[in-house]
DNA sequence: GGCGGAATTGCACACGGTTGCATAATAATG
DNA sequence: CATTATTATGCAACCGTGTGCAATTCCGCC
């Protein structure tokens, strides 16, 4: 075992053990048309034994593009960025593509920090999913000419893309469900305030219930923090309502996990006495008792489809600006008409 | 909108703004005790104003370091492993590197070639999760001159280095939970065959009933594949024994979701008829009905450990070749003593 | 005033690839 | 056989940084 590697064998020693010039042995690498064949299987028969392996930095550094991409999560370990990330790597490894993977812990200027290490590492593209902070862009994104794709959260400037699923519509048809069932006092427990796809669900459920012609009711609104612990409490709060609700839409299917167990802990059954849909349709939806009525969002897809529109930008094609994908609404046995139980 | 991008800014650029060489750019950035302080202010003021940002690819070329990992996972989407890749990314980002995440499917073939994009683009070290073709990595270790850190999957072998659960005693304690409780048919319902963690769990399931003296009866042993469908499959073998266990431990906790599934289709209760053990403590295992006994793995620090693990070793250092973390029962609602409900 | 040394800065090469252009060898053509 | 087209390879410059060594300037001191 030595100190100090021995150095990495580079295409000089290729070239050396092969008889020819460097150049020889990067097109022949690359398969050009302008290598002889049978000298280029001999070279690459030969850089095959020697354990060649091209630097995908030298390459960068003159070809100025790095086969590769950065994505900026809030949180790896989100059940439901996981699943995008996983979407946006499957895609980009069919194109030939490497992925950076960040967490910006919604900070802010951890964000900045990770975009900029991004930048020094010369990635092709950016996706940043479920950004807070989409605002701080702006600049940092003009600086880079790097092109960049946003999920779940839409930049209301130009030349910026985006992929989203269609919330106000879900958040309608989760709505009319349970109107359709009967039910005429429904809550919705919303996000902290000013997120997008917060203000877009809550948008849809107020749709809703005026297409239904029943009147909103400020009071039937309160606001978690899209986990459990926030939903509980937001949740709390509307069963201590004198006329509590029949019914509530939350905003996310953690909240409603929260939301679920303030119910419980009120000696309130579910469904018969307080229905509850959630939304994104995590695997813990299906397990949870009673299984979670929910509007599923195709978050592999979502990441594939970020991916695809990063490729065609990176490619010089004007892909749409913003995509909106279709929710579904899955029902299951948390919900049922007022006062019944799931037949 | 120009066509071609009008080249990013170099040091060259900054050096000629400020009128030295680029090699005192260079140093200034660095903050280099070598360059005079006016200067040094001066120049980092004007690369500020260019917006210049230093190449990592140009660095890593000849600095032969390009303070970054690769981490390859078998499934991104896994709760199990997300939380794991967010620890490693957590402790990497804090000693200022970015890592490269890349599924592998399970797929060997996929799996080296994510190896060899990771080596091309030059890593300094790489983060291995639950592989099942540890072997493989032998011959293109040796290549790479790259340290490797496995987690979940010590490898038989010499120079590599591994962060697991101490798998043999939580199961051990798991299995003794049991038998505390009065059990005396306690089933093993495991991974598929051959996975290391499979094994050593067993073993701990194995020890467990010998040191408490009661017979290993082979019967009592059902494999599934590590999901809740596998698990569901199980378990329904196990139920239509003629003497079906009263209790069940679990390779892991899908495994455990697809046995209660099971158990309830047979008309049977949790934990009266039959109590369940998980192993992982997602977070599903709180929400399910009846809440899960399950034994958590400390995932994110498991990440962390084995990123500083990687960090020793990329500092020349000599760190203990295998190390296991202990993992935590967690006792909730779906164990009880034959017979009886939760209290 | 000459001299030694410290503090700065410049020079030039190296890192490992890609690529336009020149060149040599070979084949095709008149 | 001379000329031209084609094919295969070499040459050399360049991408953007880091760094050892030389060179310059400035001081303090004898």
């Amino acid at each position: 075992m030595f100190k100090g590697s021995p150095r990495r064998i580079s295409i000089k020693d290729v070239a050396a053990a092969a008889g020819v010039t460097h150049s020889t042995v990067s097109r022949a690498m690359r398969h050009s048309p302008l290598v002889n064949q049978e000298t280029g299987d001999r070279i690459r028969r030969i850089a095959g034994e020697l354990g060649y392996s091209a630097s995908a930095l030298a390459r960068g550094l003159v070809t100025n593009r790095t086969q590769t991409i950065g994505v900026v999560v809030t949180r790896i370990a989100d059940p439901f960025v996981a699943e995008i990330v996983s979407g946006i790597e499957e895609t980009g490894h069919h194109y030939g593509y490497s992925v950076f993977l960040a967490n910006s812990n919604a900070e802010p200027e951890r964000e900045i920090k990770v975009v900029r290490s991004f930048a020094e590492h010369r990635v092709d593209g950016i996706v940043v999913t479920s950004s807070r902070v989409g605002t701080l862009y702006l600049p940092m994104l003009s600086e880079m000419h790097v092109p960049i794709v946003l999920i779940n959260n839409q930049y209301p400037g130009e030349f910026v893309h985006s992929v989203m699923i269609a919330n106000a519509e879900a958040a309608r048809e989760a709505t009319n469900h349970l109107i359709g069932q009967g039910h005429r006092l429904i809550a919705y427990l919303g996000d902290r305030y000013g997120h997008q796809s917060d203000t877009e669900r809550f948008a849809g459920y107020r749709q809703a219930l005026e297409q239904a012609g029943l009147p909103f009711q400020p009071e039937l609104v309160s606001h978690g923090d899209g986990r459990p612990a926030g939903g509980e409490q937001a949740m709390r709060k509307l069963l201590a309502l004198p006329e509590p609700p029949t019914a509530v839409f939350c905003y996310n299917d953690m909240s409603a996990l929260g939301a679920m167990k303030s119910i419980r802990a009120a000696g309130l059954e579910i469904p018969v006495d307080v229905s509850v849909v959630g939304f994104d349709d995590l695997l813990v939806a299906q397990y949870v008792f009673p299984p979670l009525t929910t509007v599923r969002q195709p978050r592999h897809q979502m990441g594939a489809l970020a991916m695809e529109t990063l490729r065609q930008l990176m490619g010089g094609e004007q892909p749409a600006e913003c995509m909106r994908l279709p929710g579904e609404l899955i029902v299951r046995e948390s919900t049922a008409p007022p006062g019944e139980a799931t037949q």
